[in-house]
DNA sequence: TGTCCATTTGCAACATTGTTGCATAAAAAG
DNA sequence: CTTTTTATGCAACAATGTTGCAAATGGACA
């Protein structure tokens, strides 16, 4: 998606389309995979862009808000952030390395294909959370 | 279980019986359920137990590394431990309350019984999480 | 194109969670 | 009781994220 495209888009949802917000998420949509602040930090640097730390942090937050994003919590205590933010509430299944931390969302895959991953991935386990209210919150 | 008897397992073990153990894998036990550092903290500041933050997190990592204990990433950044480190891996489904965050293992519902929770359990959602390695680690 | 105002940004300070180095205390073996 | 090994407490540090506030700026409108 071109810069360009991506400054359309704000406008269309009558969104400020600031640098920041522009040049952020356009690496999260050619990254293809879940960044972290971190990373998302040197992606921008590697385009010559400068922003600061806190910046970044909100303008994350407004991607997310926005659905133009969704947040994940990695298992580093960080949280990845992945564009795509279209299907809803992220409830789909997501890929981690167990080396390099590296996450994807599986969400285009059928769920027949969930048990069978996609080429060079090694499957090690499968890890199944239910989310929802406890009996002292109902 | 009593204090008696955890120590007692540790020494079948081999493993200094330490007053800090004891009483954290006590509380691990009698919770029932995940808790977080904090929250152990807390349980053990009840039981009159003072101990420094630092021994508590050498602590529970020890129980963890000897398998008494397993530990899962919250969606909100923290450790949570619990006892029963016998499962293997910890590769189990668990629940986890979306309002106040309390966590605890399914590792003995049958399958059967993930789709429908126990009662009191409001089902909001299901992430499956696949972790192995990614092309690039392989 | 210039003016204005709500919003965004940068900076400093702070909070939370967790880790490391090292001297001292204590467990367990003999 | 003495010795040896290991665990503990303390201080300092690191990583990640948040909050308050003044200054900069995007976009609407004249
Ligand atoms: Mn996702
Ligand atoms: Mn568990
Ligand atoms: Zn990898
Ligand atoms: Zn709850």
């Amino acid at each position: 998606m071109l810069q360009m495209d991506i400054m359309q888009l704000f406008k269309e949802r009558r969104l400020r389309a600031t640098p920041a917000r522009v040049s952020t998420l356009d690496v999260l949509l050619a990254a293809g995979r879940a960044l972290s602040h971190h990373e998302v930090e040197d992606a921008l640097a590697d385009k010559g862009e400068r922003l600061d730390r806190v910046t970044l942090y909100r303008t994350l937050d407004f991607l997310v808000e926005e659905s133009l994003a969704h947040r994940l919590s990695g298992e580093d205590r960080t949280w990845r952030f992945s564009a795509q933010g279209s299907h809803t509430g992220h409830a789909h299944p997501h890929f981690r390395c167990e080396r390099c931390g590296m996450t994807r969302c599986l969400s285009d895959l059928k769920p027949a294909m969930v048990v069978g991953l996609p080429e060079g991935y090694v499957f090690q386990q499968a890890e199944l959370t239910i989310r929802g209210l406890c009996p002292g919150c109902t």
